[in-house]
DNA sequence: CGTATGATTGAGCCTACTCAACTATTGTGG
DNA sequence: CCACAATAGTTGAGTAGGCTCAATCATACG
């Protein structure tokens, strides 16, 4: 009995929350349009420009951001290899944000319109695909509180401490170094500090013992007094699939 | 032919945004399991509470809130007749928020459970359901925006005008006049301000007639510069529906 | 009428910002 | 292959906006 094709990005990416049955696995494949190559600083698409995919990547790191009236920007989500972008797009027919590349990479595209037949034909999917794009609302609602409300360190440290945790549902490897190709003014954007208050901070964190930094990696010294710093609770650690439908 | 009960909460709130065929309107109604009356300061559940329900608003105001780590309180969402309340919960067994009201009213419940009988019978209302908790991430991510990055009173008019423009989506004869019956502290706890500072900017805001106070109720007297304040996008007025299944 | 909660206003302070200079690193073309 | 330009990061000095603290006023409620 042949293998179905091992590397289907959702197929990859669902595989870590539920036991896929072989339909729901044809249906992935069925959906899977196409590859797509980006490079460094590219936009991938603009706000305003029609939805018409839904990405995962594959390789590479991009972030989705804002430009406020005055010209500075605002960074709503930073985006790795294994994460699904464009999932809040569904509910408009233009996106609310700007994608742009951080580093090169690859990502697998699938049509939006095409994402009915999951609703339509697996109901087990259908709540997994429910269940992220709550999971994103959580988090953004953690992440609005610690930007909103906590000081810098512990705005950086809630920051790292995300990226890691996503880092290691899709990478059972990662422990406590992790590449960050991203610059202090990305960082900065995420949290809403400048790229110099970020600098400053993460020279302090690193003074005391919490991080050390090697050119582009990150390394968590002291990830228990981090997390206390900024009250971390893990959110990609788990996800209720006790309600979801049988397949 | 018997008209079905009319006044289910989620049959009203779905109502403005599909055509609903009968057999939708009889799951729904199948699914409604009782209503419950709160009354102001009720904490209707705490973080770390078990999901089981989930909330429709048929009368009064609430809020979703945490406690940060030095006791202060960061107000997640205000949530007023009409709105949904829980759709993020489903990713999780435990609640990541309190939910408190501010004046009293009702709730209609609906089991978590339950829910996913409208996965596996109606790919329509499954559609929509995933829509809104799209919506509200977009809502969020741009909550997030005006809160990082804005002065006070563009964070102030940010909020006002998400609360009148959702208002507006279920009671057509909203215009610019509201009751607002919440705290300047809860305002300020949204919008990451003190109460101290939303008292004087709604003064500023009055004095530069952008607003208008009367008891609990406000009155947007120059919309058009309020929006242009904090660069306000209305993400209640449309939903894209058009990739929907057809029921 | 007294108490509790919420809103207003003033004074002073502190944190993260701006501005600016400088260093480090990366990439490109002659 | 090196020189130069462009981008990113670091560090210092001064500033200002929103915070804290505190007193007062307003309103609601038993």
């Amino acid at each position: 009995m042949p293998e179905p094709k091992a590397d289907s990005c959702l197929i990859t990416n669902f595989s870590h929350y539920l036991e896929l049955v072989e339909t729901d696995r044809q249906l992935l494949i069925f959906l899977e349009r196409s590859e797509r190559k980006f490079f460094a600083g590219e936009l991938i698409y603009a706000r305003g420009d029609r939805t018409v995919d839904l990405f995962v990547v594959k390789s590479g790191w991009l972030f989705a951001f804002t430009i406020l009236p005055d010209g500075r920007r605002h960074v709503v989500r930073v985006y790795t290899a294994g994460d699904i972008i464009g999932l809040p797009a569904f509910a408009y027919s233009h996106h609310a944000l700007h994608l742009e590349a951080s580093t090169a990479g690859i990502l697998c595209l699938f049509s939006k319109k095409a994402l009915n037949q999951v609703f339509e034909t697996s109901p087990r999917l259908t709540a997994l695909l429910f269940s992220l794009v709550a999971r994103e609302e959580v988090i953004l609602s953690e992440t609005l509180r610690a930007a909103i409300r906590m000081r810098p360190i512990a705005r950086l440290a809630y920051f790292l401490l995300d990226l890691i945790c996503r880092l290691r549902v899709t990478n059972s490897t990662m422990t406590t170094r992790f590449a960050l190709p991203l610059t202090q003014a990305v960082i900065g954007d995420t949290m809403g500090l400048t790229n110099v208050t970020v600098s400053r901070e993460l020279t302090a964190m690193e003074s005391e013992g919490l991080i050390e930094r090697f050119m582009d990696d990150i390394v968590l010294r002291d990830e228990m007094r981090m997390r206390e710093l900024c009250d971390y609770t893990d959110r990609y650690a788990t996800l209720d699939v006790s309600w979801f439908p049988r397949s």
